[in-house]
RNA sequence: GGAAGAGUGGCAGAGCUGGUUUAAUGCACCGGUCUUGAAAACCGACGUACCUUAACGGGUACCGGGGGUUCGAAUCCCUCCUCUUCCGCCA
């Protein structure tokens, strides 16, 4: 979310960043209602104000035993006014935020304007592989090799469901168990989250409510709190420090987690998609840090640097591209996504979206930190990074690794935990 | 699932028969005095958010969340959440 104060202060700026993510840009709405709302505000303070100087003589006369029913009923009719300016306050208040929660986050100056059609190709790792053989997609590989049971999948969850066995679902978890292991070296936290969230948590993480049609809502007995099912953890990490003031000195927070991602993927399926690429459930590991604003650019790199160093060590041919202002997501300053070259489909899949929200995030979610000796706090930037999205790098790697005989190559890093190096046909 | 108890400022902990308590007191943290320095002692400051003011300052809200009673609620009532203990069930 942003802040109404800076909108407020800087307007031209700020109408000029938006512009490009934004069509039909109008501040005057938030600008105008937030007028309204402090004049308001302000009025039923003085009444509440006026209430309780009041309501200290009643008690100060009746201690004396001495007459108070005059100034009660002076009281009784400031309540009156209280009530209905509490009405006011309470729906400007709300159609504020509402309005302001609409807005999304200011772009970096470096982000292109428009779609995606701007994106910008910023590094380009390795080739396209190049085959001798008429090469298979990766759903024929999988099935051949028996890594993943398609037919039998959606038997269990219906239709963008699959099933791994066996060395498939072994690759799978190796790939997993590789990332979270070099994370947990290199001293990231390691999360295990719950994947039922609050619904509360969704609110804070800009999830809901624009995005409440695209996860799993999970329906509950009457009186219990309503959960979801967790589209990515970066929905959990980002609310571990929900609504605390963190101490300068705790940061940075450098954290990492895997779970399952969960989502409806409504109206989005398309036949080029098909086998594992696009899900209702897919694995993926998922760094994050709360900066100082001041670290934020550095740790943005980071995180670009690790997510591209996996990939290398996979030996993935991949780019990395800076998304346009309408291709990222609405609450992000700055995005990047690394891809891998799926060869059936020739193009591009996204593995890894590294984004940087500066305040946005940390706003929404009240998470702030005062620094030594200062007054007040501030609220901290958040950054965020696949590292990596799995289901989709396991046909990349049968795809790009596969050999004339139906064969199939294990990256190295991962021959240890499969004990093997190539995959075999059965 | 059943029963009982509890949730107060960074921590501990009063207040909880409603109104001089603006949330006492202690500890921690911070500033100062003293000291060669430190400790101790003493003095002072010490929550968050928002509104208002050029500034000093002033105001409002918050005692787990929400709602209610009242001129007035940390205090009374309702409801939800969380934690603790005991019983039951269970991977």
């Amino acid at each position: 979310m942003l802040d109404i104060k800076f909108i407020k202060q800087n307007r031209a700026q700020v109408e000029a960043l938006l512009s490009k993510r934004v069509d039909d840009l109008d501040l005057d709405k938030v600008l105008d209602l937030d007028v309204k709302s402090k004049k308001v505000t302000t009025d039923l303070e003085k009444l509440r104000s006026d209430r309780n100087q009041i309501s200290k003589q009643i008690g100060q006369l009746k201690r004396n035993k001495e007459d108070s029913t005059a100034l009660e009923s002076d009281v009784q009719k400031i309540n009156d006014l209280i009530k209905e300016q509490t009405e006011a306050a309470t729906s400007l208040k709300e159609n504020l935020l509402n309005e302001l929660s609409k807005l999304p986050n200011l772009p970096d100056p470096r982000v292109p304007e428009g779609g995606k059609e701007n994106n910008q190709v910023v590094k380009t790792y390795g080739e396209k592989p190049v085959f001798d053989f008429k090469n298979k997609d990766h759903v024929d590989l999988c099935t051949d090799l028996k890594l993943i049971d398609y037919e039998r999948g959606v038997k269990l969850g219906g239709a963008g469901f699959w099933l791994y066995t066996g060395v498939g679902a072994a690759l799978e978890w190796a790939l997993l168990n590789y990332f979270c292991t070099t994370h947990f070296k290199d001293g990231y936290t390691f999360m295990l989250p719950p994947h039922l969230l609050l619904n509360a948590n969704g609110y804070a993480a800009g999830q809901f409510p624009k995005f409440a049609g695209e996860v799993f809502h999970l329906k509950t007995e009457e009186g219990d709190q309503e959960r979801f099912l967790l589209p990515t953890s970066e929905t959990a990490i980002l609310n571990v420090y929900r609504d605390e003031v963190l101490n300068e000195e705790d940061l940075p927070i450098k954290a990492f987690a895997y779970s399952p991602c969960y989502r409806s993927e409504r109206g989005s399926s398309r036949t080029e998609e098909r086998g594992c690429i696009r899900g209702h459930q897919f694995n993926k590991v998922e760094m994050f840090h709360f900066t100082k604003p001041e670290d934020s650019e550095a740790a943005l790199h980071e995180l670009i640097g690790r997510a591209e160093q996996l990939m290398e060590d996979l030996g993935l041919h991949y780019r990395t591209s800076l998304l346009a202002a309408k291709d990222a997501s609405a609450s992000m300053a700055i995005t990047y996504d690394i891809e891998v070259w799926i060869p059936s489909m020739g193009i591009y899949k996204e593995v890894s979206s590294i984004s940087l929200a500066n305040e946005f995030q940390a706003r929404r979610a009240k998470i702030r930190f005062k620094r030594k000796g200062a007054k007040s706090t501030e609220f901290l930037h958040t950054l965020n990074a696949s590292g990596l999205a799995t289901s989709r790098l396991l046909p990349a790697i049968v795809e790009q690794f596969q050999q004339a005989d139906g064969s199939v190559l294990v990256p190295k890093p991962l021959q240890p935990w499969l004990g093997m190096e190539v995959i075999k046909l059965p």
